[in-house]
DNA sequence: TGTACATCAGTGAACGCGCGTTCACTGATGTAC
DNA sequence: TGTACATCAGTGAACGCGCGTTCACTGATGTAC
């Protein structure tokens, strides 16, 4: 082992897979940092070269190293968002397991307002880019939403099925339910962790209503 | 007449009340310029004081006139859309009347659509301003947001009430609706305007749904 | 009505500032022999 | 294994630019007599 080489170790805690590991590494930090300013309450488009690089402790240029300018950065941010987000909504699929259906539907909303008081960085993100004037920005935000939209009409029927009630048509259940979940968070974001466990209960008998509908 | 007076007519094709009354004026036309910049695909937080002026055909400075700063410009500016969005709304209240209810929720739908369609450039602002880090435009944009909900539930209670429909109890409905007429003009800013038509048929499916529930 | 003065909406020039981006350079890491 | 060279993530200085804002000034409008 060289001098060299032994210095680097110091300076870098982990070492990873050297020089390509490490730059995705960097490109990691950067968008982590970004995305803690935003949760202590800048907004994205607000969000400066060199405030990022400040924020992760580097010099302002070194950014291009890893973005080809701010809007790629920005987009990236997004992206790393709305993965943030999935893998949310899919873990929490995973929660609706026997049970009755009311008992079901408590915890599962219980494990959705649990993620967004964890993403919360993540969804301010994504609201406040949601209307970004860039279109590339929108778009994405978009097809992902339109995805998740179709996952829970899926699970929904999915789920009826498991439990013996009638078939197809869920599409507008599911299609009203998905929007009640978008106001609840649009509305969260204003809301301490009381207010929201609070207005969650209403979010319940609404979910409820429209489930229960065809089993009255 | 003097001289100067008949140059300033001339000057000025719409005399109004002149100077304080003019002054109004001009602080209007700047508040449509903003807006009119805003149609054409500006997002608010990046329009420029010079911008603003520049499009309302006068020197920078001279907002300053109308305006302390750019936030207090920002402000009026939200202000505005909210009276605009009222005033639909007030018009829309109206055309609830007699014939049975799924016709008159077509027709009250018909004209929510053209109200939309005319306003675009204030909910496009407003939704861009629902999530400003500057907490006094949230806080102006949900007090009035509030306000329409409960315009909205008492609207229905009213409208049950005169068809004969049992009383009460309509707050979680008329949330849901008030939800899906949110999440609706959401996702129409990014619409031509015959997809808005097209989605129209399934908002209202939806809110029949919602409504329906206690008639089966 | 005419005159003298006060008001004040609008102007052109200038300010300091922070922005995104470029550039030549450094020095550790990776590669070839 | 050691040596020579290529790569490339990160740096410090500098760029031009447009931003919000200030200032002294202009000249038409309003007011008092």
């Amino acid at each position: 082992m060289t001098l060299s080489k032994a210095v680097t170790e110091l300076k870098t805690p982990k070492p990873s897979q050297s020089r390509k590991g490490r730059k995705e590494e960097t490109r990691h930090r950067i968008l982590m940092a970004a995305l803690q300013l935003v949760d202590e309450g800048r907004s994205p488009s607000e969000l400066g070269l060199r405030e990022v690089a400040r924020s992760v402790g580097m010099a302002a240029p070194s950014i291009y190293n890893h973005f080809a300018d701010m809007d790629e950065l920005g987009i990236a941010l997004v992206e790393e968002s709305l993965v943030r987000l999935r893998s949310v909504a899919r873990s929490a699929r995973k929660q609706m397991q026997n049970e009755n259906l009311t008992k079901a539907l408590k915890q599962l909303l219980q494990q959705f307002l649990l993620s967004i008081n964890e993403s919360e960085s993540a969804l301010r993100l994504l609201i406040m880019q949601w209307f970004n004037p860039n279109p590339e920005y929108r778009k994405i935000i978009r097809r992902d939403m339109s995805i998740m939209r179709q996952d829970l009409a899926e699970n929904m029927e999915q789920t009826a099925a498991e439990k013996g009630l009638k078939l197809g048509e869920f599409s507008l259940e599911s299609d009203i339910i998905f929007s009640l979940l978008i106001t609840y968070i649009l509305n969260a974001m204003d809301m301490d962790k009381a207010k929201r466990e609070e207005r969650l209960k209403v979010l319940e008998q609404q979910i409820l209503m429209i489930v229960m509908r065809g089993r009255l």
